[in-house]
DNA sequence: CTGTTAGCGCCTTCAC
DNA sequence: GTGAAGGCGCTAACAG
C-alpha cells in the first residue's frame, strides 16, 4: 500500500495560520464575527493546505450526517431505479448524499437494512411494498425521520405514492370502451400493497359494469411471471389482459408471440408503470405512466422538510395517466 | 417534531452493568478475553437496552466507515444500473454500505463528487467513461483506494472492464459472415473510452476484410440518438448497422419501422450490452452481452482486496459474448 | 482480566 | 473578536 499522506486537519491550519482551532472553525463555517483580515488569512492557509473539515468528525459532533438512506426491494426493477434516480438527484441538489440498500426482495432483510442504515444517516426513505402493515407500523417509529413510498397512508409518517387503483381502473375502462368484456388480470405478489390497490380497482370495474368478467390469474412482477402465465391466459379465452406491470406484460407478449397469438389482433395487453422500454416493445405497450423519478423527488422533498423542521404534507399522491399505444385495440367480434 | 429519545450509549450500558466502558467495548467487539460471566451480563444489558455502537463514533476512531462510494455518470443507463446492482449486493455480502453519486453526465461534476464522497467513505469505485485520461490520472491518486470501471489500464489502480474491442469485432464478423459488406457504425460520445475501443474494433475489421466498407456516423448513447440517426443510416445504403449500444439500436429500429424499413429484411441491426430488454424488442436484438452486474461484483472484489491489504489483480477483463437474435440476418442480395 | 487515560477531528459554550 | 476547555461516542494502549 502506498504511504497515505495523513489528512490535513483543522489543527494544521490553525498552527500554520497562527490562530486557535476555534477561529479556524468559525471561519470555515462562516459562523461568528471574525476579523476580516484574520479570516482571509485563515481561508488562504486552508486553501493552500487543501483543508476541508472531516465529514465524520462533523457528523459526530453535529449529530447529522447530510446523508439519507434509501431502502428498496430490487435494484433491477425499473420503477425503483426511477425512484432512486429522482431521489438521488433531488437530494444531491440539496447537498445531501444517498446511501443505498437493496434488500434483494428479502422482506425480512428490509427491516434490518432500514434500522442499520438509519444509524449512519439522518433518515430513511423506505420502499417496502411487501412488508406487512403491522410490521411496518412497529418499524416506522424507530426509523424517524422516515418517508414511505407507495404504501397506504401511515400514522405520523409522510407517504408518497401513486394512485394505482384509479389508474388501473382507467386502464380497465379503456379496455371496456374497446368492447372487451372478458378480461384477465395478472396479479402480482399477493401480500403487496400495490397489488391490493389493483384488486380494488378490479372490484370497482366489476361493480361498474355488470357485463364485464374479470378473471384473476396469479402471476408475479417480472418478465418470467408474465411469460409463464401465457398459456393460462390463452385458456381463459379472454380478449384482453391487464398485466400487473410492464415487465409482466412484456413477458406475456413475448410468449404469446411464440404461441402464434397476435397482439392486439387476438388479444389486447396493457401493462403498468410505463417503464422506459414500454414505448419500444412491439407493439408498443399501452400502460399507465407512473412518474417514478418524480415520486423519488417528492419523497426527497418530504424528507428534506422533515430534516429542516418543517411539516411535509402527510401524503402526496400522483395520478398515473393512461397511455394508449399499440398493444390494445377493439375486441374482435 | 416528536421528542427523540436519546440514543442509548456505551456509557449507559457500562453504568447499568456496573463495569467500565472498555469492558463493554471489548465485549461488543469480541475483542480481548473477558470473563465469560461478566461478558454475558454485559451482553444481557446491551440487549435489554437495545444498545449498538454508534457507527459514526466508531468510524471516527477506527478510521474506517465500512462504506464505499460509487460514482456513475447516469443512473438511467441500464449498464450502470447493472454495475451498481452487482456492486451493491457484493458489498452488502461483505458487510459494507454503498454511497451512490450520480453525476448526471456532468463530466466536471464527477471529479468533485468523487473527491467529496471519498471523504465519507473508505474508497471509491469510479465509472467515468468520458473523463479525459490526463485528468483521470491526476484525480486517481487523491482517491486511493480506488477502482476504475470500464477504462484502459491505469498505473497503480485496479481496473475492471469489458473487452469492447474484441466483442464489437465479433459482432462485425457476424455481420460479415452474413454477407454484409457495407456497414454503418453508429458512434457514441467522441471522447469516451469505450467509444475509442469500439473504433479500434472497426479498424480491426477493416484491416481484416478489404472488401468491407464501414461508415462511421456520429450518434450518441441513448434512444434519441439512435432514432435521430435513422435517416442518415438509410441514406448510406448500408445493409447493416452496428449501434453504439442497445439503446441506440432500439431507437434506430423504432424510427426505421416508422420509415417502413424492415429489420432484418432490409437492414440488419446489432446493439451492444445486452440490457435486460434487448431480448424483448421486435425483432429481438442481436448484441454483445456485457455482464454488468458481474462487472460491479468484480469491482467490489477489487475494492475489498484493497481494503483488506491484499493486492487485487491490476486488471480484470471480461469478454462480452455475441448473442445472435432476430435483428440480424443474411444481407439481401 | 479489568479499569483509567488518551485521543479520533471537530464544534461550541464559556471566559477573556 | 479570540482562545481554552469540554465533549460528541467510541476504541486502544497503558497500567494494575
Amino acid at each position: 500500500m502506498p504511504e497515505a499522506p495523513r489528512r490535513v486537519t483543522i489543527t494544521d491550519v490553525a498552527r500554520t495560520a497562527g490562530v486557535s482551532l476555534s477561529t479556524v472553525s468559525r471561519v470555515m463555517n462562516g459562523n461568528a464575527t471574525v476579523d476580516p483580515v484574520l479570516a482571509e488569512r485563515v481561508r488562504g492557509v486552508a486553501a493552500e493546505l487543501g483543508y476541508s473539515a472531516s465529514p465524520l468528525a462533523r457528523s459526530l459532533v453535529l449529530g447529522r450526517t447530510s446523508t439519507v438512506a434509501v431502502v428498496i426491494p430490487d435494484l433491477a426493477n425499473p420503477t425503483f431505479q426511477g425512484i432512486l434516480r429522482g431521489l438521488s438527484r433531488a437530494a444531491a441538489a440539496d447537498g445531501f448524499h444517498v446511501l443505498i440498500a437493496d434488500s434483494a426482495e428479502q422482506v425480512d432483510e428490509e427491516r434490518v437494512l432500514a434500522v442499520e442504515t438509519r444509524r449512519r444517516t439522518d433518515g430513511v426513505i423506505l420502499c417496502a411494498p411487501r412488508m406487512a402493515q403491522d410490521e411496518l407500523a412497529v418499524l416506522l417509529p424507530s426509523l424517524s425521520p422516515v418517508v414511505v413510498v407507495n404504501r397506504a397512508p401511515q400514522a405520523g409518517v409522510p407517504v408518497v405514492n401513486a394512485d394505482y387503483r384509479t389508474a388501473l381502473r382507467g386502464l380497465a375502462e379503456h379496455l371496456y370502451d374497446l368492447g372487451h368484456r372478458r378480461i384477465v388480470f395478472l396479479a402480482g405478489v399477493a401480500r403487496s400493497a400495490s397489488n391490493a390497490a389493483r384488486l380494488a380497482a378490479i372490484a370497482d370495474a366489476r361493480a361498474a359494469h355488470s357485463d364485464l368478467t374479470v378473471i384473476e390469474l396469479p402471476s408475479g412482477v417480472d418478465f418470467n411471471s408474465g411469460a409463464a402465465a401465457a398459456d393460462a391466459v390463452i385458456k381463459t379465452g379472454a380478449t384482453a389482459v391487464l398485466a400487473f406491470n410492464d415487465l409482466v406484460a412484456m413477458g406475456l407478449m413475448s410468449t404469446l408471440a411464440g404461441r402464434g397469438v397476435r397482439v392486439p389482433e387476438h388479444v389486447s395487453v396493457a401493462g403498468f408503470d410505463d417503464i422506459p422500454f414500454a414505448a419500444y416493445t412491439s407493439p408498443p405497450l399501452t400502460t399507465a405512466a407512473v412518474p417514478a423519478a418524480d415520486l423519488g423527488a417528492q419523497a426527497w422533498a418530504a424528507m428534506h422538510a422533515l430534516l429542516t423542521g418543517q411539516t411535509p404534507s402527510p401524503i402526496v399522491t400522483t395520478n398515473p395517466e393512461v397511455v394508449v399505444r399499440g398493444s390494445t385495440a377493439a375486441a374482435a367480434s
